[in-house]
DNA sequence: CTGTTAGCGCTTTCAT
DNA sequence: ATGAAAGCGCTAACAG
């Protein structure tokens, strides 16, 4: 079990090396028989061509670095699988590098120096293994500007951004907003929405399309019908409770997430009021879990697949010095379900 | 931003480069003023030595492939983490393929040669890449034998198994034992079960934990507390009806899944049986979802973290000609919640 | 159509 | 303490 090179096969063959190299790559006509006498002894002795003196000599190695926060957050796989397709399609190999960020230092994001270390380590070894370009993957809709030099290597961001560098996340204002229109389409109109945290992006951006429909479908506005929440289910069912027991209590709430609608549904169905026949309820991320809930909950899908599909079609074209888009924002999907319906009396 | 080599710092600090070689890898004893030197040009150019010629000198990579039929099914990402943490602590590097199967040919697991095309193929791939050993990722549980030929390159498998090779699963028999003791220990004797499929290995090891625990706990034994479902969570809601208007209803169920648990919740929220005061519910994989679930459902958690860290671990060994432990089993953990409770009037 | 050979960027033996 | 040079397994220019 003797590693078996180019050599052995030539001199099986009773060939040259180079002409080994050219059956293999096809760079080169080959007599018939020749070739069929090498490819058998590559058969015989099941030789592979050792990649990484192949990339060595052709100084490429066709493959692309992707540094992930963490694969272990609910988003990440999706894009991964994305990246995975476009690699598939065009022959291309992906080294994928995971922070483990989630594990090692929880969401405490703001301490930034804790993981800037990772991240930089992480860069140089893809550097050091050639990598024509890297797609970082966040675990959060984020600014990165000024964390990581990749020394004019491409980069492209997914789920995350820089003031710099291309980056590809989806479109939370036209999602939440997506999300308004049905819920006027089925006759709501006192529609209460329940945030993420205000230091967030996409909290902000998704209140714009929020506003954006409240206007535009000159919506009643109250103000007791904006609560901030904090993404966490305990955020989500407080304010439910809040919402419910107003004098004037909403007919539907959009939940920034699946996780604080969850909480929702749970107060509702503390409260005695029924989803959807009194309440309609929208969640955001298509967790799996929303779908098992009761009633089964309509949400907005998050079009990871590709986002990381796009991630790899844009990094490609930067390599090859391309124009890029920089700054793609490919929509959310509203998936409907069985936790919206018209309002009570409509 | 042309590549900048070995030769190229050699040039700048004035010294051979065999020397930076020696202080790249602290082989021989450098004069510290040369050292200095040689670190200073290092760092102003950026070099990263290139691991593809350091790779082929050494004839070694470091690099484990790992085999992930597809990273988007639930468990697999935990597996891989777990991966990652041995890789990290032991100076490898992880090469992935993500064969994405559950995509292109879905739950058709029986079409075996729709995919041993890109079995092989990743094989090959990583062959040529150099790797010293493989981790195989399953997305479930079943028998690979004869599927994937190394050539005699060290491979573990988890999540499936092969009758020749190392592989790692949890213990579904020890599991499904815990899962009855507890709800022994909560005063339940009148204990139901849902299957998954029969052709699953799992529903059979799992099976086996139950009858365990009925025998040993001498529990009142009922064949129409048995039902065999499919792992979906319609079979769940079906089966849990029937065992609810059963003239004499099991106190508690274990579902193999927690799929199938959620689709016994929502039979029991219907029939107006409330969990966990009049039926105590057990579920199985700890899914995301089973923690949002109203109750809160207890389940059983896969030790998928330590599954991926004892496949390397057991690979490593292999690799380095040590003897392995062939069949490891790492036990399940009995999470906690809200809808298991002592069964009415105890 | 096929063979000879230089060299990809590094490590390491052998000299000095 | 440092340098010269061979060579890891391949590709491709050059020669025949």
């Amino acid at each position: 079990m003797s590693k078996v090179g180019i050599k052995d096969i030539a001199a099986r063959a009773n060939v040259s090396t180079a002409t080994v190299s050219y059956v293999l790559n096809g760079t080169r006509n080959v007599k018939p028989a020749t070739k069929e006498r090498v490819l058998r002894v590559i058969e015989e002795l099941n030789f592979k061509p050792n990649a990484i003196a192949q990339s060595l000599k052709n100084r490429r190695t066709d493959t692309i670095g992707v540094i992930a926060e963490d694969v272990t957050v609910f988003n990440v796989p999706e894009i991964i699988d994305g990246i995975n397709d476009y690699a598939d399609r065009h022959d291309l190999h992906i080294l994928l590098t995971n922070l483990r960020l989630d594990k090692r230092i929880g969401r405490g994001f703001d301490r930034v120096e804790s993981y800037r270390k990772h991240m930089e380590n992480a860069v140089a070894e893809l550097q050091g293994k050639q990598v024509e370009g890297i797609v970082y993957i966040g675990v959060h809709p984020r600014d990165l500007t000024g964390m990581i030099d990749t020394h004019g290597k491409p980069i492209v961001y997914t789920y995350c951004y820089t003031q710099d560098d291309i980056s590809i996340q989806y479109d939370d204002e036209q999602a939440s907003y997506d999300a308004m229109a049905y819920l006027v389409k089925q006759g709501h109109s006192k529609i209460a929405i329940i945030s993420g945290t205000m230091d967030s992006l996409p909290s902000r951006m998704r209140f714009n399309g929020f506003y954006k429909a409240v206007t535009e479908f000159s919506l009643p506005f109250n103000p007791d019908w904006i609560k901030m929440g904090d993404w966490e289910t305990e955020s989500g069912f407080r304010l439910a409770q809040e919402l419910l027991s107003l004098p004037e209590p909403p007919t539907a709430i959009l939940a920034m997430n699946d996780v604080m609608a969850a909480g929702v549904l749970r107060a509702a169905s503390e409260a005695g009021v029924a989803v959807p026949g009194e309440l309609s309820v929208i969640g955001f991320d298509n967790r799996e879990f929303s779908g098992y809930l009761t009633p089964r909950m309509t949400t907005l899908e998050l079009p990871l697949h590709e986002m990381g599909y796009r991630a790899m079609d844009s990094l490609m074209k930067a390599i090859r010095g391309e124009e890029v888009d920089r700054n793609q924002s490919p929509a959310c999907k509203l998936i409907l379900r069985d936790s919206v319906a018209p309002p009570p009396g409509d």
